[in-house]
DNA sequence: TTGGAATGTCAACAATGCTGACATATTCTG
DNA sequence: CAGAATATGTCAGCATTGTTGACATTCCAA
């Protein structure tokens, strides 16, 4: 099926794509995806919160004053199940929820000190890994990986990521 | 903190090391991951088996005759967890269940004929959306990205992924 | 003023993690 | 051989986080 040499190939110029190098990819996203997660999840579990609240104060810390639907947007779940979340972070006293000026229906999500330092222990203990991985491989690796990942997204999120990205120095 | 221009940086030759590249990095984890599942995942909630189902058919298909050991420390959970998807994958008659010959303790697991379908259909998916990126990007950055990949896994896990590897073309 | 949008909430359920306890079969060790 | 250790299976219960469906409130806009 991915034949390397197959119809219109030019042979080992494709070497990449055949199935085994593909399911090498698959297992690595895998692997890495839990040491992506392992660290903020240690943190987390001390404190008594998931994952889901670790998306949303990251998510919150960057769109300050972010309305609900449009965290729903990215986080990609439904209202109820963020409400949950929202609601432990806000009785809590991570998150602020201020009724919108311009229109009062929405409410707008901020992080308080205590979110904010909450996101930045997490945000350090993610970073630090990502830090190790990208100094031991270098530019010219990370500048792939960030390419391979934008390409494996669906469109409408690799719209919304390049959203976010924009409040970056690119 | 991550200051490219801090102490003992040399300027701009570590300005992939920013705070903003490396939240980058952190969100195109996030939005490719949740690519990565959706095709698979779809065909799943077809079928009335969830991730787990996946995993377990995809690494007994790698490992034939694998044990359930040596199962439990490939995904990292527990054997009540992997013992209730096993339960249904052997009920449904895609695994099979085999006591060893050398040590009579051990189960055997491989995958039936409906089970190496159903993991054809899975992997299809998946790889589908993986050679497209791959083809849109071309080698170096797959070789990039999955040299980042394996550096931010745990060592344990970098160590089991490479083993796997091994079966591989290399 | 009325329809629709944004939000919040209640209830129930499902998938998949976890811990703890216990049973069975088998092998290894002294 | 007796007893310890290993590999597996299973039961019960609980937590997190996802889902639907239903319904209430508030408020903007035509």
């Amino acid at each position: 099926m991915a034949d390397p040499t197959g119809p219109g190939a030019s042979g080992e110029a494709l070497l990449f794509l055949t199935d085994d190098q593909l399911r090498k990819g698959i297992e690595a996203m895998f692997f890495a995806y839990r040491g992506f997660t392992a660290d903020p999840d240690r943190i987390l579990e001390e404190k008594g919160y998931g994952r889901a609240h670790h998306r949303a104060l990251h998510f919150i810390h960057r769109n300050p004053a972010t309305t609900v639907n449009n965290l729903l947007a990215i986080l990609g779940v439904t209202k109820q199940s963020l409400n949950r979340v929202l609601r432990t972070l806000i009785d809590d006293g991570l998150v602020l929820n201020e009724v919108g000026t311009r229109d009062r229906r929405e409410r707008h999500l901020s992080l308080t000190d205590a979110g904010v330092a909450l996101e930045k222990e997490l945000s350090n203990a993610q970073s630090e890994r990502m830090r190790d991985a990208y100094r031991q491989v270098g530019p010219d690796a990370v500048r792939g990986f960030r390419t391979v990942l934008e390409a494996m997204m669906d469109p409408e999120m690799r719209r919304l990521y390049r959203t976010l990205s924009e409040g970056g120095s690119q």
